[in-house]
DNA sequence: TATGAATGAGTCTTCATTCAT
DNA sequence: GATGAATGAAGACTCATTCAT
């Protein structure tokens, strides 16, 4: 696959991983998958700072102590949620575009799919976004690292849709960032989307209506043939 | 001017104003300012929570005490700036399009202000995203009541642009929206941005044009004709 | 008339004065009793510590500063409101016995009254219990003193009463602690007292018969001879 | 047993329980007992709002955040001092006229223990009067509740006393109420007696005969017998 | 591994008092 | 004399983190 440019510049970032003092793997699983399902609960209500580590152990189901055997901050609570989301995002996004063979198929279920998740989950994608100040360098390095892989599955998606067009690469690039960021508008603007609109439904098909309208510009003679509405999501 | 559905929802609501115990207005309009200079410099570094009252004191050039005479709350502190944000942006706005004719390039001149201030206060713009969690719910209000009337200036200008013209209203509506929230992604994507793209100048550029092309969507035949590029920024 | 044993050991006691930094003394009298009327105001509904000194100005109908040109501090304040109640009490009760010739008959007054003003300033006597841990070591001596004056003004009318008799010295001097002291209940117990009871009227003639009753121990022989009720108050 | 009136009244009267963060309740139980034995100390010389909770924290011997896992607030260590001096009170109270057969002898015990307890306990007692305004909606109706329950421990004592004699039954109520009411002048009149008399044991011995006269005044023909002194305290 | 008691650094906020005008 | 803005010391309370059991 081909490599793109921006590829140049993000060299060298690490993946932040929590580390825990229990040994048993299978255990750390176990737990820190309450831990998240506890914290998504307790930051979607009162956010990462209003929360304290002591509901979210309660939330969790375990107890303060040992909440301390598997993170060692609350900063990192904040980022196996962090984690946990994205993996949803990614086996997601896989998972929706498997199988596929007309790659703008491919992008029509991949930019729905994306829609779907974020709106699904967008109490987490909401304290994640608002809470993305509360990261240490580190973690920065590590949620920029997937950020950006995030984008650049959209990137092939779209490099596939054109692949034989004569395209502009740098409207194909800043459109991943476009496509990927857009769907966030459900989460950032949801209340004033809420009063503003009948259903969020029908926002989110207008959203897609959109963002298949814009790809359009990628090729440069804006010739793109959308592929026929087959399936409703 | 023609009321539009979204007018209907959002009655009553009160904007929430910031008592003083000074009586001398002036002064506190003078100390208020003094206070947003500092405010936005430290929040921009350290976050809301980060940052202490006692830091913001300082870098206003004031002490506690005086703070305290002039706010409440450190959350009033965060409002006042979003205050002082919505201000920038409603008064560029209005003076970008101030003086033009034609509905179209007054649509132009908006977008385009809209970004350029985003950009040149995205520090401000981004603390005060990551937040919006701690209001209150009257400032909830406030806050939301502001965000609507920012949105209904794109609709409006969008309209006007219109006039005459054969529209798909609910598209027309959503892309208020989106002309709105799409800037943002200058702030909260602009660590990718940074690292995929040369320079923010053709980001925005970028933005722009995907922007216009979605306006087409709002007229039903799509034959939207774009103004003649006749200046730069 | 003959010097108490008491006496000897209460000399050298100075009273407080609170000082003033206006000159003319006419106008410190008037704002002072601008400043009892504001302080027993917040006093009694908030107690001495939750009430402000700008509180106590606002209900005074002054302003901060000039405040503290008629008082050095906020306990200041306090002691005013104490010398205020003090005045009312020895003022009435002196008027009470004032003009009377039996002494059993000034007794009487002299209780009746006591007991009539501490129940219609009930407010100010409960804040000047509590808060009597407030003062400083001069208020405390100046408090002091005249709370003894107040309790030998009991003592001189009974000793008039039982002037010829053969009495018990000590009894004497415990009774004058003890008349003056009682009426307090009215302030300390009133809560209970309120739910205890009909009415506290018929308490504090309840209490009155008490009183009258213990007299009695003071003769040797308790041969005291009430006067007969011929007014009722 | 009788049911008297006031019962009528102080129903639906909730006991304020100050709850913890701690689990092991035995270890609640001690550390409030160091809590109370610091708090004692500290407000004594301080008074309530002269106080810190640092201070009080370190005369307990404990730390400031330790203390806050035992009490949720400053005036809830106000208040354990008030339920360790109720405690000691009616736990003295009962003590004192258990095994006694002879009502009569059974209230001279407890008026003379409820006097040696108060005095003994002079400087826990002080600042519980002085304080008494800290306290919340929800404390008050508490510590109200424990003071009815106090006093008519007072009127149960009487009652039996009278039993089979013709009675005045407000006086009897009354009685009650000036029984625990009167010792507390030793508290609060403690520098005025202290000047005005040699001894404090000879002003309780006093002011025990005075209220054993008062008594008296119950039984409608006044032939109240006092049981021969037997016994010295 | 699990527990939960102990810790104390850190912060917002209040408010008595001062002083320039 | 009156005003009210400025000040900063002080204090209640929170909570992430540690560690002995």
């Amino acid at each position: 696959m081909q490599k793109t440019m921006s590829n140049l510049k993000n060299r060298h970032i690490k993946s932040k991983s929590v580390v825990s003092r229990i040994k048993n793997e299978a255990l750390i699983d176990r737990r820190r998958k309450q831990i998240v399902q506890g914290a998504v609960k307790v930051f979607s209500e009162k956010g990462f700072h209003k929360a304290t580590v002591r509901e979210i152990a309660e939330a969790s189901g375990i107890t303060l102590g040992t909440m301390y055997n598997y993170v060692r901050t609350k900063e990192d609570i904040l980022f196996i949620c962090y984690e946990y989301m994205t993996t949803i995002l990614s086996e997601g996004l896989k998972e929706a575009i498997c199988g596929l063979e007309d790659p703008r198929e491919e992008l029509r279920a991949i930019l729905r799919r994306n829609m779907d998740i974020i709106y699904a989950h967008q109490d987490v994608v909401m304290f994640l976004y608002q809470e993305s100040g509360a990261y240490d360098q580190e973690a920065i390095r590590s949620v920029l690292s997937q950020e950006m892989k995030y984008i650049e599955l959209f990137e092939e998606v779209l490099r596939r849709c054109f692949q034989g067009k004569k395209i502009n690469e740098f409207r194909l690039r800043l459109a991943a960032d476009i496509l990927s960021y857009m769907p966030v508008i459900l989460v950032l603007r949801r209340w004033s989307l809420n009063r503003r609109f009948e259903s969020m439904e029908e926002v989110k098909e207008g959203i897609l209506d959109f963002l298949e309208k814009e790809i359009e510009l990628i090729v440069e003679d804006h010739q793109y043939e959308r592929p026929v509405k087959n399936e409703e999501h």
